[in-house]
DNA sequence: CCAATATTTAACCAGGGATGTAACTATTGG
DNA sequence: CCAATAGTTACATCCCTGGTTAAATATTGG
């Protein structure tokens, strides 16, 4: 039942916004307000889009002790296991197409 | 410059139904009618979501060409494979985290 | 205590996307 | 030629999402 967090995913990946957050978040854990710069939002817009993807359990996030201010956040890696999974489980015929076609190669092969 | 196939590919597998319709010809091609049905759609619903589908590149369509008035649908594997990399880019500080700390364990073996 | 910084919340508005009904096209089969 | 089947298109409607502006909250530094 771990296909919820990939509908969630999925849905909360359609804006192109959050897709770029998503990158940058890949590359490794980000204040909110660098995360607005770097995708030309504003900030209140790149709050609510935080807020969802922070609803949707694709990132976590945590203040800074020096700053309480600042707000770190970071990419969770189970829903992108999770959807991974999912577009291996879409793949499985043509693996096992691949599949039949090497037996076949190989009885060719050894015969 | 296959971002823009990722991009299309999140955009469009927001709607639930159209990641249904994904995940049911992932099993092997399938007609509108049949796709409709499994789904819960009506045929004008399922018709729209197969031509979004189509425009984003994420599915072929295919005449019978015994009965002209049917319409097979083939998922594309490019799509898939697409926004497979993508994840995994995404993923790729972590995989050097990994790595970083394989290489530690073996440090600490060989010594 | 005050000014500046970082971020969130609230209120509002415009556009897009999904759905159902009904009508239409195309094709098959008798 | 007609009835049935498969699917598409058009239209009206609804709701949801995303953006903006302005104000609020919290925290830091002088």
């Amino acid at each position: 039942m771990v296909d919820d967090e990939v509908d969630r995913f999925f849905e909360v990946l359609a804006d192109p916004t959050r897709r770029q957050v998503v990158r940058l978040l890949g590359e490794g854990p980000q204040r909110a307000g660098q995360l607005a710069v770097a995708t030309g939002s504003s900030a209140p817009a790149m709050s609510r889009h935080l807020r969802i993807l922070l609803s949707a359990e694709v990132i976590t996030d945590e203040r800074v002790p020096d700053d309480a201010r600042l707000r770190v956040f970071r990419l969770r890696q189970e829903p992108v296991v999770a959807v991974q999974a999912w577009l291996d489980q879409v793949q499985a015929h043509w693996q096992e197409q691949l599949g039949a076609f090497k037996k076949h190669v190989e009885r060719k092969e050894t015969s």
